[in-house]
DNA sequence: CTGAGTTGGGAAAAGGTTTTCTCTTACAGG
DNA sequence: CCTGTAAGAGAAAACCTTTTCCCAACTCAG
């Protein structure tokens, strides 16, 4: 046995153009020709080329490829977000965006941790990405990696780390507005907004576009409560509204709570349905993130503003796929429309 | 200003080994065996190239690399987890395990669509991918794709499409063990079971299990409860098992329920509440899958089985990698622990 | 001074593809 | 019959790195 006994290759080895010309032949010029459509030949000799490469199952290195073009229809997409709950409709976005065109996506998560970044943006130069595009959990929440002066293009998504660079993020204030606008129109008055932490940009944001939308509909404002981005927090402010002496000078209970994100609006809901109070009946409750896996299993199911991260991922895809083909792009932000999911937590138009 | 007017370069060209040699005065073999501590030349010689190479800032072509190596250092990890529950972690362990090698990872989600899932395979190998790693929901719930004789080397995580596959699972039945021997030891006589689908072959291991420690506790099996796994069906279960006549010839309510999600579990415990039993006071509840995002926000937290899907992912990957390595790995399922995550909604040891 | 052995470093091929340039052959027009 | 042109196809360079093989120069013993 010792004759046969060199340890067989598991996998066959690839074919190569070299096989398809050889089989077919030519030279691996005229192959390589007759399968891109290029050059001049006859149209026998095109066509039997390429029915060998069919039947050889030919497929183009694309090691070969990239190194010649200096492309290698590959980018890199950053995240520190572990529950993916913003980075994997971003991802599909992107990814969608991007298979037509043959680019595919190298996934990393650097936590928190600046060595890993560095490791992952390295390994992903080094693998010669066309571009990146990074993405942290909220505008002002930044990747602990420094993507400056990295001699490939880089786009922002959901995170802006400095002005010149060219981000994508979705319009909180607009999506604000939505929700407030919302509640006005089913004729809910006395409207609260219970959000984040104020150490994030978008609280702010959606705040102030809460204040005004209600400003210009005569409704009385009430400050804003600020907390964690959590159920709990949901709950202690449904105490906070509801238990402690009437707020505002007096003035009655809310009719509706817009909730800076879905867990929040689920706290709200729940914590109203422990006071005897019905959703929408009695209090109307709007949340935010429309994370379908929370808002559908709320009781009643819970409206919601959606920031179409699939669409602003697309979008990122495509501007970062013009940029890496030589087109300029002008830095700055662009914010894309939220939209509102209803379902059946705002009940139907009140009667005046 | 006509006269450099020309289009300039956004991003300048890298620095190439022939760049380091021509600077250091050597030629790109010297070069090249300097930097990959190769080959015999002075230490100065050595040194002076490395240096230059520094202040370059040369990092190598990993796809001039790969091209002669004929590894890309390279692998994809496809999935059709659309929330990433199950992706995310394990692509975490994945990444993990294969960062400090140099490999990156290619996300491919495919959803449900065939056609997808094709254009990624083909993606992946015309990039010469080293591996691929396919997860699905569940181990019977498989990708719409086929990845037999892909003549790369591919692994399974959380799906088995075939005995001769490489898979790697946890250990369900493990899983279930571990909840319902924590409730015989607290002292819970009378422990239910409310699960998935009967269409999942994780619920009939998980059911079987379930059974074999009440019977070798003397402690009455009722039969699993199956349905969808959502919160809803956690509230109807316990409808079906408080509310109705008493089940079981006559016995009592369950001082307990095991879920078959942490879903289904938080509507359990949420059911209960409504009906003013106490968690864990009146009955204990386990999850599977220990969800943190869901696991900490119910009232109690929740104790949940955890799929350690992590140091799944990284056992992957290392497999992955050794495979490419040339080393054999026997076909077949390994199935990895479970880990009970113990919060608050079992409670302490009763008495007696 | 000669021959063997060692040392430092370079030339060239390989990896797979694309593209430019060149070469041969055939054919039409004069 | 001769020249010019176009068609068809191949040779070779390029992309960038690694590795094998080879060469020149030097050291040292005899």
């Amino acid at each position: 046995m010792a004759v046969d006994d060199q340890p067989v290759p598991v996998f066959p080895k690839p074919v190569t153009l070299r096989d398809v010309a050889a089989r077919a032949g030519v030279s691996v010029a005229t192959a390589s020709k007759a399968l891109n459509n290029q050059g001049r030949m006859t149209a026998e000799t095109r066509e039997r080329i390429r029915e060998t490469a069919r039947s050889l199952g030919f497929r183009p290195n694309s090691l070969a490829q990239s190194l010649l073009r200096r492309r290698s229809f590959t980018v890199g997409l950053l995240t520190n977000d572990t529950y993916g709950r913003f980075s994997l409709p971003l991802m599909s976005g992107i990814s969608d965006a991007l298979v037509d065109n043959g680019v595919s996506v190298f996934l990393c998560n650097v936590e928190e941790d600046p060595r890993l970044g560095q490791l992952h943006v390295e390994a992903m130069l080094d693998k010669r990405v066309d571009g990146i595009i990074a993405t942290g959990k909220r505008i002002d929440r930044h990747l602990p990696v420094d993507l400056a002066n990295l001699r490939i293009p880089v786009i922002y998504a959901f995170t802006q780390p400095d002005p010149d660079a060219v981000a994508f993020v979705c319009d909180d204030a607009g999506g604000a507005r939505l929700a407030v606008e919302h509640f006005c129109r089913l004729g809910r008055r006395r409207i609260a907004h219970v959000s984040g932490p104020a150490s994030f940009a978008v609280v702010h944001a959606r705040a102030q576009a809460y204040r005004d939308v209600l400003a210009e509909n005569g409704l009385p404002v009430t400050e804003p409560l600020l907390g964690p981005w959590s159920e709990a927090w949901g709950h202690e402010a449904v105490a906070r509204l509801f238990d402690g002496p009437k707020l505002n000078n007096g003035r009655e209970r809310p009719d509706a709570v817009f909730c800076g994100n879905d867990q929040i609006a689920r706290g709200v809901i729940d914590a109203l349905r422990e006071r005897g109070l019905g959703v929408p009946g009695d209090v109307g409750v709007i949340g935010f993130d429309n994370w379908e896996i929370v808002a559908e299993a709320t009781r009643p199911p819970l409206t919601s503003v959606d920031m179409n991260l699939v669409a602003l991922g697309r979008e990122a895809g495509l501007t970062l796929l013009s940029l890496v083909g030589g087109q300029p792009a002008a830095p700055g932000i662009r914010k894309l429309p939220c939209r509102l999911v209803v379902r059946h937590s705002c009940g139907h138009p009140l009667d005046g």
